[in-house]
DNA sequence: GTGGCCCTTGCACACGTGTGCATCAGCGGC
DNA sequence: GCCGCTGATGCACACGTGTGCAAGGGCCAC
């Protein structure tokens, strides 16, 4: 066709209101270009910063996304995923939470890739990116170590996810390497107010100086704890590191040195694999690490970023 | 058919992997229950737990949700909008963010209800839900005047949309009826750096005692600023309210009094409305407000909320 | 003029589902 | 045994698009 012709079709296709129907392109060639985004903790800062990067990232490559948000359960997200099957989805990304194995194995029957971010499922044929958790966790036992600190603490939660996981085992190992004991303490969601009720407890039992918090949202509420109600001052007579690099850490307030996650290199990959499953049929499947990144504000004895604005 | 043929054909197609098409059936019914749910700046704590609610709310209701990150831009919303129009969506919900008068009513032309929160578009049958702004910035003048704060200020950003308008104008006006001048700041984004800017420039004009912030995010980087900056102790010197109440105006650093957006009950409008057109054609269209709700915490002389644990 | 090639046009079919219509079997009442 | 009713069954069509095939028309080379 003409392009002459083409652009005065285009121009009447305009003007009569036409529009696709994507429903019915993708019946036909039997996958829609959907992807459905699986999560739980939508509202929590780094998820919530994961989703928008990684939305803004999948809409400008001309993809669509369905929103599974799994309230909460386990159960919920293997319902969700299931529904979202019926809508012939191109992949299924799972950003937070971790899928049960039957329904991931259910979406690769029906040839739906599955993706996974920051969480592993030994034995399936999916694609992996993961932060480089032990790294960091090992990074932040040495950094401590080198503040001088000698009683030595991990706030976690109940949630023992693969990287909440990786970063206390690679910190333990690492302390237990310079012979330094770690009191492990793992109770409640992974959200402020376990941070804040881990330091009630902790520093009541003993007067620990160094604490590695495994997610910021823990580090800000241990510190608050920490200074409310037993009045130390950070990082004179506590250091504490935490993990994420949300965008409160870098709060006048806090100023917390913590670990970034590249979140745009993670949902980069993310959006690599997807580009690759969509020209050729099968790539091999691949687990893909990236590096974390120290990131030095004031919250470690000796070890001080530049000043805040 | 009966019960039992019915079982046993539902258990034969379980075991055949058999998944109705969504695609096909939206196909014929010309419609899906698909929703578009358009914002910017989801990654901000507010709009992230607005995302959050709703979504939940509108999967246990059966809907999909098709997320429409627009960036940033204006232009980007239409073209988003334009583009998940193709999928037959049955509505769509503009979260944040305000989108051209155009393509509102091409969504309208093509049958595709369209429902604003905290916005206003005139003139256009459109479903709205607006919290009630001059409520909140009305009371939060009174609060401020019994206080006892004499030098006013309103800190808001350069993004003059109508719920911060809104809150600014029903501020000034009641501070007006009381014989009292306020310092109206507006520039920036409408987040923490903005706030901090904000406190930066104006308590080093004038030693302003009682500010409000049109955003949570914009006090808690204006209460930064002034302790660090300006070594003001709140709430003996300064009184500061903000608005939207997220979960960091309740850690223990700030401890914000604020106003509540009573997230559920805007979501559940919304809910309402979906559910109404989804049964009937086309009831009449409707503004709905929902009233603001005072959080009293730690921010305002002689105005002091429960202890935090 | 004829054969070969390319571009365009037209047409039929398929995707998976909902709907409406016709057919049919079964069954009770007369 | 016949009529009429009810519920089940089968079938054709439609939704809007992509694809493949056949036919047609224009153009160049021989």
């Amino acid at each position: 066709m003409s392009t002459k012709a083409r652009e005065r079709i285009l121009r009447a296709a305009d003007h009569l209101g036409y529009r696709v129907n994507r429903l019915a392109q993708s019946l036909i060639n039997a996958r829609s270009n959907l992807i459905g985004l699986v999560g739980t903790d939508l509202q929590q800062p780094f998820h919530a910063e994961f989703l928008t990067t990684l939305s803004a990232a999948l809409l400008a490559d001309g993809f669509q996304c369905m929103l599974l948000n799994a309230a909460n359960a386990q159960r919920d997200m293997s319902a969700l995923i299931a529904r979202v099957l019926e809508y012939r989805v191109f992949a299924i990304v799972v950003m937070t939470g971790t899928p049960a194995a039957r329904i991931v194995e259910e979406c690769l029957n029906n040839g739906v890739p599955v993706i996974l971010v920051n969480k592993l499922l030994p034995g399936l044929s999916v694609d992996t990116v993961v932060a480089d958790h032990a790294a960091g966790g090992r990074l932040a036992a040495e950094q401590l170590l080198a503040a001088g600190c000698r009683r030595l603490a991990v706030v976690s939660s109940a949630a023992r996810t693969a990287s909440l996981v990786g970063r206390i085992n690679a910190f333990r190992t690492r302390a237990a390497d310079a012979g330094m004991p770690v009191r492990v303490w793992e109770d409640g969601l992974t959200d402020y107010r376990s941070g804040w009720d881990a330091a009630r407890a902790l520093l009541a039992q003993e007067p620990f100086d160094g604490v590695f918090c495994v997610t910021d949202l823990l580090a800000l509420g241990f510190l608050d704890a920490a200074r409310a109600k037993f009045g130390r001052r950070v990082p004179d007579d506590l250091s504490v590191i935490g993990f994420d690099d949300i965008p409160q850490a870098g709060w006048d307030a806090y100023r917390l040195t913590t670990f970034r996650q590249p979140v745009e290199r993670l949902t980069g990959v993310v959006m690599d694999v997807l580009r690759r499953r969509k020209e050729h049929a099968a790539p091999p499947h691949a687990l893909t690490t990236v590096p974390v990144e120290l990131v030095v504000r004031s919250t470690v004895r000796g070890l001080v970023g530049e000043e805040s604005a």
